[in-house]
DNA sequence: ATGGCGCGAGAATCGCGA
């Protein structure tokens, strides 16, 4: 019941990636897959579709946006949708939309236990630009994370934490950091936040990209951006010391974001030794 | 300097993504 391959991709809808979806869980044969932007409701999951690959799932949907999942065939015990301690999201004062009578706790994070692993599939906020409120709920909500993560780190346990950050840990990690001056994905802050978790007991997991010497995850649908490998690694695997000390290798399969229909993220994938 | 693509909701554009 171990886990020897560990998963994590933002799909942009399970509905519109269904197919790519199954494909992809057929071909690459995860033990655990964690999902991003699952964009549906909890009970809209198609949960049958991948028990019939041999796949239980843990959803935790709002339906429009967000919605983080994990599938596994290596058992899902002990699940939990959400953490203690999320700051929930209350609006962007001076901005278009009303202000939220109060913080409204969207759908970012589910974990659960499989295969001895206490595994986390997390959609951090995107924080859109650094002067906007969502800004601050992204740094407040990775705080909050790190707080949440730390007690599961407590218990000794093995724990991954994987998912769309939304934060470039580092220059190496855009096509051109000059060209991300100003923009919410690189700041310092940010990046501290993510330093903070690993300085919590986790290691980054840089994993092989398959083509090229970058280590990018996603790439912008627009203006070619995938083909000339603009890309950024904003999807991430921060694993304890005992699952780091596993790891046999990790890589990104850029495959799936060619072709018709694709995620603009592409899958990370872990193996171990076990 | 801007938009460039794609998704969902819901019926035309819009909010959002990073």
């Amino acid at each position: 019941m171990a886990v020897v391959r560990l998963a994590t991709w933002n799909v942009n809808s399970v509905k519109a990636r269904l197919p790519r979806l199954l494909e992809w869980l057929e071909q690459s044969a995860p033990d655990v897959l964690c999902l991003q932007e699952t964009k549906l409701a909890t009970d809209a999951f198609p949960a049958e579709e991948v028990k019939a690959l041999g796949y239980d799932t843990a959803h935790h949907g709002e339906g429009r946006w967000n919605g983080v999942a994990l599938l596994s065939r290596v058992g899902l015990d002990d699940v939990r949708r959400g953490f203690a301690g999320d700051p929930g999201w209350g609006g962007e004062p001076g901005g278009e939309e009303p202000l939220f009578e109060e913080p409204k706790l969207e759908a970012r994070a589910v974990s659960a236990v499989c295969g001895g692993v206490r595994v986390w599939s997390v959609y951090v906020p995107n924080g859109r630009a650094p002067e906007s409120a969502h800004y601050g709920y992204k740094l407040n909500w990775l705080e909050a994370l790190r707080v949440a993560v730390s007690q599961d780190l407590a218990t000794g346990e093995p724990v991954a934490v994987c998912g769309d950050f939304n934060v470039a840990p580092a220059d190496s990690d855009v096509f051109d950091p000059a060209a991300f001056i100003g923009s919410t994905h690189v700041t310092k802050p940010e990046r501290d936040a993510v330093a903070a978790l690993v300085a919590a007991g986790l290691s980054d997991i840089v994993p092989k990209p398959m083509k090229g010497p970058n280590p990018f995850t996603y790439w912008d649908y627009r203006a070619g951006m995938f083909h000339q490998d603009k890309g950024m690694r904003i999807d991430l695997a921060l694993v304890s010391a005992a699952v780091a000390g596993a790891v046999k290798g990790a890589y990104i399969d850029r495959e799936a974001r060619k072709g018709k229909g694709p995620s603009d993220h592409a899958p990370v994938v872990i193996d171990f030794d076990i």
